[in-house]
DNA sequence: GTGTATATCTCGGGG
DNA sequence: CCCCGAGGTATACAC
């Protein structure tokens, strides 16, 4: 990794076109050759940024930095304060929990948390535009197409629907019925939800992880 | 902005949890406070963070970073190899162009690029739910809902159905008809998009500019 | 403050 | 390759 740390105006076109009047800024990049020039505050965000692959030149004060897709950012050097390089290594790579991926899980393998007597069909069954998260089915015998989000908003609301007309066109499958997961569920998701008869439901990742390590100390 | 580059190991304890092996990476605290450890790859985005406002708490090769919202940001340091701190001063910010509000500007500036004999009624009409970007009238006095996008994905389509439903209860308007406009328009938004009675229209960018500038010729 | 939409979104997975 | 969905999304802006 490289850092350099200048005065410098940079200008950036591409999928749009921006300009940065000369201030102090760092530079950094990547072994994998990617750039990006961050103000001192503001977020993790850079300023501007080009990501790899990309070919840099290095020219008299003026970096050139252009991708496959024809985007090109010019960095202007006015005044090096800083330009170290240190060699890193590989990074293991970040381990995550808690994600919505954990919750879908979780609820496949503890359906009842989502209603009485639920069963599991399939995880992320294919509807042709996109999978749904669970495909499960009632007491009953009926489809339930579940929805899981660690946050509930429309967004996701309209998401459901659209699998929801997919399915019930599937002579086989339908009626499907339409189930909204999530840890919280905004007001106006609910009412949405509701509005087009898709039962809500929230559900504690906490819970849930206890159940299944409830599950494991029974072995 | 502080640069930091060591072997350290990261936990984070918030909206999930996260933890990254021992690796050499970059620590950057810029001077609004707010930390960031980047690996040297992969993207300009951090593999961990800390946005401002937060405290940092440097104890004896332990980093601690809280921030009010209760979460923990955790850098053990295990082998400083660059300790750098630089005064960068102020950003003038970054200015940009072509980007959806300034797509939108131009197209209400000329809304027959949009369709013949079209006439701009409003910028941002309110819905109730979220505003409309253009509301027009055909030449037959016809209300048209008009949502811009620079790329036509079906996220875009599922907005202005909300608002057209939304429009289409207001006796006064009705009936409203949508129209989804954007610089290129994937293929399966355009088929939702008509499956619903939208019409689609792909506009270019650059002929709008060309359009503008023609007009201020004239004077 | 919540709610809604944008982003050079980024990033990863599946067909 | 595109399509689709998730994100500690972040960020700006209206109500």
């Amino acid at each position: 990794m490289r850092l350099v740390i200048a005065r410098c105006t940079v200008d950036y076109a591409g999928r749009l076109t921006a300009h940065l009047p000369s201030a102090v800024r760092l530079i950094m990049v990547k072994a994998d050759g990617c750039v990006a020039v961050h103000a001192d505050g503001g977020a993790y965000k850079p300023l501007n940024w080009m990501n790899a692959p990309n070919t840099l030149i290095e020219g008299d004060g003026v970096w050139t930095v252009t991708d496959p897709k024809g985007e090109m950012l010019t960095i202007t050097l006015h005044e090096v304060l800083l330009d170290v390089a240190e060699d890193c290594g590989d990074d293991p790579g970040l381990s995550k929990d808690g994600v919505e991926a954990h919750l879908q899980e979780l609820l496949a393998a503890h359906p009842t948390a989502l209603g009485d007597g639920l069963t599991l069909v399939r995880r992320e069954y294919q509807t042709g535009i996109g999978p749904v998260d669970l495909l499960c089915r009632d007491p009953e015998g009926r489809a339930v197409a579940v929805e899981v989000k660690r946050r509930g908003e429309i967004d996701g609301v309209e998401q459901l629907t659209r699998y929801l007309d997919r399915l019930n066109r599937d002579p086989l499958l339908r009626p499907v019925r339409g189930l909204f997961a999530a840890q919280r569920i905004k007001p106006q998701a609910r009412v949405l939800a509701e509005d087009r008869g898709i039962y809500c439901v929230e559900v504690d990742y906490d819970d849930l992880r206890g159940l299944a390590s409830d599950e494991l100390r029974l072995f």
